[in-house]
This record gives C-alpha cells, sequence and structure tokens, in this order.
DNA sequence: GGCAATCGGAACCAAATCGGTTCTGTTTCT
DNA sequence: AGAAACAGAACCGATTTGGTTCCGATTGCC
C-alpha cells in the first residue's frame, strides 16, 4: 500500500496545528488536546521536531514548543523526514552506500533512483498551508480523486 | 522510510525478467531459479499476477506463466498495485470510503489526495523498460532492498 | 533553596504487518 | 491414471509500528 506511517500523518497534523498559531508557545499537552492526537504521541513527535530543528522548544515551567517560520515555508517532506527519517523507497536509493548488497551491478537502482527522486519532489512541492485548504488557502487546488 | 515492501521490488524484478523473454512459457519453478528469488515466494507473486491478468497462466502439466505485452507498455504502478493494492499514502485516499473517521471534516483531505496523486503518476510514469536499462540480464541477482 | 512544570531521551510492550512456507485442491498433458 | 504444474488459503516466526512509561535535566516561581 506504500502507506505513510500514521506518526508521519500525526506529524503534519501538528505542525499545521502549531502553523495556526505562529510565535505561541504551546506545551506538548496543549497541543495534543488540540489536535485530538494521544499525548504522549504527540509528545514523541515535538521532541521529534524539536531535534529536527523544525521547531523551537522551551523547557522548564512554563516551557512549551514554538513554530516560528510560516505555514507556506514548510515543506511536507520535511515534516515527514523529520519523523521516518529519509525518503526512500528502497534501501538502495538511500544515501547511506553499502545498504544494497548488490550495488553496482543491481540494474534496477536507475529506475529506483527516478521514482524516488519523483517522490520526493512531490513532497518536497507540497507545503503545510497546501495541507489545511481550510485556513487562508493561497491556491487551494481542487483535487479530483483519481 | 516511505518504503516499498519487498514483496513489491521482487514483483519487478520477475515482471523485468519475464518481459525480456516474452512470449515464452515459464514455470513458477524456472523464474524463482532465473532471478535468484526464493522459490515460493515466486511463485506466490507469480500467482498474484496472473490474477490480476498481468499476465497469462497455463494449468496443468508443461503449464507455467507467459507475459506477451511489451516491457516499454507496462508501468512500475500496475505491478506494484497488482501485489500491493492500490497505491495509498494513508487511509484518506483510498477509495474504500468511510475509513477515515473524520471523512468529510478532515481538512487534510485534499492535501494528501494531491500528494498520492503525484506519487501514482509517478509510479505510471516508469515503465519495466525503464528499470533494466541493461538487457538481457540472464543471471540477474536477487535485489535485495530494506 | 525548593518545588512543580515541562522538555529530552531512552526503554519498553502489545499488536499489526511482513516475508516466506506449507498444505490442499484443481487443471491439463501424456 | 498419473505426473506436472498452477490456485488459493492457512499458517508461522520475525520485524516494525503505535503507543506508553520511566527517569533525568531545565527552568520559572514562591
Amino acid at each position: 500500500m506504500i502507506r505513510l506511517s500514521r506518526m508521519a500523518d500525526y506529524g503534519v497534523v501538528i505542525m499545521t496545528f502549531l502553523a495556526g498559531h505562529r510565535r505561541e508557545i504551546h506545551t506538548a499537552q496543549r497541543v495534543a488536546e488540540a489536535t485530538g492526537l494521544p499525548q504522549a504521541a504527540a509528545g514523541k513527535l515535538l521532541k521529534s521536531f524539536a531535534r529536527a530543528g523544525l521547531l523551537q522548544s522551551q523547557r522548564g515551567s512554563h516551557g512549551g514548543y514554538r513554530l516560528d517560520r510560516r505555514a507556506e515555508d514548510i515543506s511536507v517532506a520535511e515534516v515527514v523526514e523529520a519523523v521516518e527519517g529519509p525518503i526512500a523507497l528502497t534501501l538502495c536509493v538511500d544515501r547511506k552506500a553499502g545498504s544494497c548488497d548488490v550495488e553496482a551491478l543491481c540494474p534496477m537502482r536507475g529506475g529506483w533512483n527516478r521514482l524516488n527522486r519523483a517522490l520526493v519532489e512531490a513532497f518536497e512541492g507540497v507545503s503545510l498551508a497546501a495541507m489545511a485548504p481550510a485556513l487562508p488557502p493561497p491556491a487551494a487546488p481542487p483535487v479530483a480523486p483519481r
């Protein structure tokens, strides 16, 4: 099914919420409530995003998380990669060489690379703003279900 | 990581092999040997392809599988979908309604659809021929991703 | 200084999924 | 009739995934 993991999906929801309240600080608890996601899971995701540098975290009492960047400037690719690591359809196309044991011989390599590039570009081309047309939609593209 | 399942990868290897020997009939056993894939797994995949109508099967003694279409005319999307079912990044975009419990409300829907369409188009745009630029690979080693 | 709120990071666990095999049929050729 | 092959489902162990819990480190407030 080529499913995106549920965590990545959650991640987009969280980031979209935070982008809708730019520069405000929210505790993990609050984010979980606002999005309706499981509390502990939201916490874990927020930690990941903070570690990836996507948002700022403030420790201690009255701490929390804060997103400064605008939704339009954050790609879905960034969010997904912060959660799942680099986007790679197969090990072959992952940057870490030596993964694919047949490496140079494998005739499939080029094809997978091409597909993977297309995938990455698709993810990079969609911003968080495009994911949440409920708010100010710059150009809501009507998507026909294939 | 958005991984493609290993089975789907195997599937491309098998279909590419068969496309390189058009209109010849091969037993599952023979395909497994030629591709180096586990015998039983290759059999299972071939059954899937036959059921999906991608190739012809001949039962009984001297039976086997045969691929008539040209590699250029078969997209990777067809192969992957035969193995994994419809390409769907999230449950939302799957045709089976009612999967996503928030369905109509979910503001993410449009965004995921857009991404999913890009993905499907990428897979449809690459043919088996494009995957195996170095034909004919008589002893193509099993490609082992993941 | 001490306490409470909050993040950081890792360990942990049950359940679903995945890769792969096996078994029981059915078809067809000789 | 018997052997060769596909069809389909059941099955199994290992990995991954979704999610929780625990403990430590920071920070603000009294």
